[in-house]
DNA sequence: CGCGTTCTGTGATTTTCGACACTGACTCCT
DNA sequence: AGGAGTCAGTGTCGAAAATCACAGAACGCG
């Protein structure tokens, strides 16, 4: 696929024409980055619009001691870096490559001038950024009113819904679910199997379907 | 204060000429809510942006069983429920005046047409949401990777910081920080005891001092 | 000034989770 | 096919914090 229809697939993109699409792809640069290397790390200063062209992120928080929290996972046609473009501030987070990925790279000032001017742009992005922010804030609602049960029942309905049926086909680790929630391994292993026994959802070889829709939705919303 | 003056006052309105900022001015509406009364519920459609005027506010989650978290609390020239009216979505959660407050309310078709005839307003309000959605994912980093005297401890330096000297004239209760942080009353109560005890802050009348930033900037990063 | 409501302090008890420490099972190479 | 590395299941243990249950302080209002 060339760059121009590639944008074009994208949300904060898709708003404008051809010319300015083709605009937009020339200030682009490409850039590999090896399955476990870190893309962007908290705290540098950060000029650059990442958007994932083939591969999986995740955006980490990291504590002293290493234990990470993953914010979210990004795919194909999904991009990341904006933050500091807007309002110059340090990256917030790392982002690491969960694959092998290959990355369109837009400068800060090219990104700006182009907003600036295509008012469409600045518009995509604020319903992107209110996106992540009513994400950021179920987050936080999971962490602090859900037990562990309840925070791995919302996040397998979510990965149904984005799925759109039943079965969640992304390769997901007990160990990566943890640290989306907010959990240990084990526990996420114990919990998993309890659902598993009670019929909640059916497991195998790695992929998860939902069955007892219900229940889970009960366990996602009240400590029970 | 006339209207103009006081939207001069709030950033994402500071950059518009006078003449812009009467048009503005002229949109509003006020309202009055007493103390202890909901203002936005959650899942309502939402339509208006408000802006405190007078008096404090908490943006709050409430789970089935009556339990709150609170986002934040929002004061004087400070406004909220922008998210709407960018997306479309209804409401991401609870506001409850803390005190009585006074609002100035912006309908959303108003709100939007003067934004698009206003990039220097658009912009502004990417930078509100960008520092918006860094503070909540500095709240989740809180929330699953630092125990409660780090949190207690890093809030208190936010509202240090923010005070800009070393007491905290807010009148914060336990319960209310507690909420904050998505702890206990109780265990709040004990540990701002045990800050106390141990010298890293001075507490009288309810008004809270740092004493010692140090170690409170070491419990506020690592889980010890 | 008194009285009720809202805050705070603290003990005892109970849950929930994370920390370890292993075991066994897959899977991906090369 | 053999071996390294990753992933999952499980038991025990202990620490952190939530919960429960009061008692005492402080505050705010009529």
């Amino acid at each position: 696929m060339d760059i121009s229809n590639f944008l074009r697939s994208i949300p904060i993109f898709s708003k404008l024409d051809d010319a300015e699409l083709q605009r937009f792809g020339e200030l682009t640069r490409e850039k590999n980055y090896p399955k476990g290397s870190v893309i962007v790390f908290e705290d540098d200063p950060g000029d650059s619009l990442f958007i994932v062209r083939e591969g999986r992120v995740k955006v980490v928080l990291i504590g002293e001691d290493g234990r990470e929290v993953i914010l979210g996972v990004l795919g194909v046609s999904e991009h990341f870096g904006e933050l500091s473009l807007i309002d110059d501030q340090p990256r917030s987070a790392h982002v690491i490559a969960m694959e092998d990925t290959n990355l369109l790279v837009l400068r800060r000032d090219d990104f700006r001038r182009r907003v600036e001017a295509n008012p469409a742009v600045a518009w995509s992005l604020l319903v992107e950024l209110a996106r992540r922010l009513r994400r950021a804030d179920a987050k936080i609602h999971g962490l602090a009113l859900l037990d562990v049960p309840g925070r791995i029942a919302r996040l397998l309905l979510d990965f149904a819904d984005e799925a759109g049926k039943e079965t969640i086909e992304k390769p997901l680790t007990h160990q990566t679910i943890a640290h989306m929630i907010g959990a240990s391994r084990e526990t996420v292993s114990r919990t998993i199997r309890d659902f598993q026994i009670q019929g909640f959802i059916r497991v195998e070889r790695r992929r998860i379907s939902v069955a007892n829709r219900q229940v889970l939705k009960q366990l996602a919303q009240a400590r029970v």
